[in-house]
DNA sequence: TTGCATTGAGAACGGTCGTTCTCTAGTGTC
DNA sequence: GACACTAGAGAACGACCGTTCTCAATGCAA
């Protein structure tokens, strides 16, 4: 924040664009994108509606920002969790439990805005496809190289655990699944 | 159809309610629920726009009958094919591989319209969770009596197939997710 | 034939949404 | 201090959507 700029004191381009995500997120998540309209993110922010329009030109940009940045901390948050784990798979679903425990916990925020604009903008399906390698990546990685085979099952459980998640809150699909997970791998020789 | 009645015996209140569910199905699962207008209906089902609110008094009714019909089609589906099976669980998973390989396949309807819908009308949320339970009783049924953890992790392994296969459609997800269960069911000693 | 109810076709209405415009007030520069 | 510039506040616009209404045409009953 530059004081010197007067208005630009109280909130520059950078704080608006944060506050703006920071809303699109909470309602985007919450109550699906097609439900929220731009007049409740510019209340919920406190943002001015010709600056929303100056950070992002049109709605179908604020979607796409707010799923790229969900994703990058979604990801970095799971990564991190299994990169300081001695068991990287069972810290996988360790995480998932705890994500599946938080109060507000919807599902996955990629599936929901597919499920509500598959057809819609190449932009929004270019972000969930990116989500979604990017998780098969991070799970190849934990399953160990030359197990591609088990990554694609571990892949099916982490969404599967998910989406039972979002429709009976809680963490027992993630124990589930780590239960499942943890058989696979003791069959694959792991 | 009654000949007798006139305009009714060139499309009843029946046909009428058959003809905007088929087109309904068509549109909303191909291209979202709130993407799909009433008119659009309408024009597809060549009902007229009075019957068809005679017949559905609104979108909503619309929705939740599309669901109902599109469950008890897809529940009684997959109930057949377990039915006659020797091997019920693979019977599953061959089923999805078919399903999954359909040329329109865009993942579990129900889920596209929780995450389109998920705090909106209870009508619609109601039917999904019907959807989910008759599946799992379903899948109890399968795993065979007293292994209730193992239906738990099978739902978790068809859900997960069906989100990855929407995403990368085919039927490889069906088979990584049948050889997942083969596994599960030998651990289990089934 | 003469009313009467019902239908189809589509215009019309009220509301909402994404986006733009207007008007006013404050800021920096000469 | 005059002036170009920018920002904020919110009205306004145009499009769309769910729903209702109008009106002429039709079938049926007496």
């Amino acid at each position: 924040m530059q004081a010197i700029l007067g208005y630009a004191a109280f909130m520059d381009d950078e704080e608006a664009r944060t506050r703006l995500l920071d809303a699109a997120e909470a309602l985007f998540y919450a109550e699906g994108i097609q439900a929220v309209g731009m007049d409740r993110i510019r209340t919920e922010s406190g943002v001015p509606l010709k600056r929303l329009y100056k950070v992002f030109p049109a709605k179908e940009a604020l979607v796409a920002a707010y799923l790229d940045r969900r994703d990058r901390r979604w990801t970095a948050s799971l990564r991190g969790a299994v990169a300081e784990a001695a068991d990287p798979v069972g810290a996988v679903f360790a995480w998932l439990a705890a994500w599946f425990s938080e109060p507000d916990f919807r599902g996955c925020a990629f599936l929901n805005a597919y499920g509500e604009l598959g057809t819609g903008p190449a932009a929004v399906l270019d972000v969930v496809r990116r989500h979604k390698a990017e998780l098969q990546e991070l799970l190849a990685e934990a399953a160990g190289a030359g197990r591609e085979d088990l990554a694609d099952q571990l892949l099916i459980l982490v969404e599967g655990a998910t989406v039972v998640a979002a429709l009976t809150p809680g963490p027992a699909p993630a124990h589930n699944a780590a239960a499942a997970a943890a058989t696979l791998m003791r069959a694959a020789g792991a």
